[in-house]
DNA sequence: ACCTGAACACCGTTCAAGT
DNA sequence: ACCTGAACACCGTTCAAGT
């Protein structure tokens, strides 16, 4: 990669951080290039789809949020790793206005530059959700894509300004549909066997 | 309103729908006028603004949907009412791609042309969420935003090709978030005075 | 009263021409 | 290798000119 092209594609990002923030996922590419103070062609072999610019400008915040998975996995409670993975989830879903839906669209199309990092997080709700199943402390009747689904239903009620502002209280009432109740172990009658005899 | 305004006005309308159907609430004016054959200031002098146009199409099935709930009010138990109506809401919003994110919208803005309609449905659910809230069939902290809210992501969710297919899944499981346990009357110890002594 | 379509200011995307 | 911007095909919205 020359140097003038490395600096057009570190200045296009930064600019675009700015722009799609202030516009949402479905700023203005031309307004970026602009902005950018390069040509518009330039902004397309840096970033032949919209897609593409959205997967670089999201990176570090997916690979968080995957992290965190991995690092709830074990520090926390089945459920309460859940339930703050969740929350965290949906605040990284807030990040950029219209995120969500391009994000529905990518975990359906395996073209799509944003497939893999979808795919990837869908994995660590799994995972964090079949932990939490297996101590009965979440719905049985739930699977990864379900929990995904729930995550871009509260990223969109974010979206909204007049939702926005119970958006806490609406994740709130959705997580304690996916939380069993307490479900305190060894209560029900069989035991689950978390420590081997 | 002359003759040839009236034809103008009823062909824009079929056309419109059709189009609505296929290409969603953000679709092209340009497109609905060509193909209704009529000048694009045509279309905006009968419809000034894509909500006003929208405001007509659903008129039909807003009108259904409050009626629905008054019919419920009486001819079902609170809980029943509020989850077949619920499911009902969420059929509609279903109705044209996209139009949830325009009621999101225009239910803060007073002077959207939907935002009476958006206010009206809004009120014909709370009224049956109180109900039963009164019974404690329903969660208590819910108000109707709330409601309208849910309503509106699992429209979103539907909009979504890869969610759709889960969507009545997604309905049952947020629907158990707002109905509480069956709490059938008189079993927690204070009775509810269902009928006066 | 009502209709028309050109005009304006925007898009996304491509690609020949330049350095 | 890389950059540029004109060109094309679209938008939404307005409004002078027509009937």
């Amino acid at each position: 990669m020359r140097a003038d092209a490395r600096q057009n594609y570190d200045h296009l990002l930064a600019v675009a951080r700015d722009v799609v923030t202030e516009q949402g996922a479905d700023a203005s590419l031309r307004d970026i290039a602009r902005r950018a103070g390069v040509g518009l062609g330039t902004l397309y072999r840096h970033f032949p789809t919209r897609e593409a610019l959205l997967e670089v400008l999201l990176r570090a915040s997916l690979d968080e949020l995957t992290q965190k998975a991995g690092e709830l996995q074990t520090s926390s409670s089945p459920d309460e790793a859940l339930a703050s993975w969740f929350r965290e989830a949906v605040a990284f879903a807030h990040r950029y206005r219209g995120v969500v839906a391009l994000m529905a669209a990518a975990i359906a199309d395996p073209g799509s530059a944003l497939h893999a990092s979808c795919v990837t997080v869908r994995s660590a709700g799994t995972r964090l959700l079949l932990r939490a199943q297996a101590e009965g402390m979440a719905r049985a009747d739930l699977d990864g894509a379900d929990l995904f689904a729930l995550i871009g239903a509260l990223g969109w009620l974010g979206d909204q300004p007049s939702f926005a502002p119970r958006i806490d209280h609406l994740l709130g009432i959705i997580a304690s549909a996916v939380l069993t109740k307490p479900a305190s172990s060894d209560v029900k009658g069989e035991r689950r066997r978390r420590i081997p005899p």
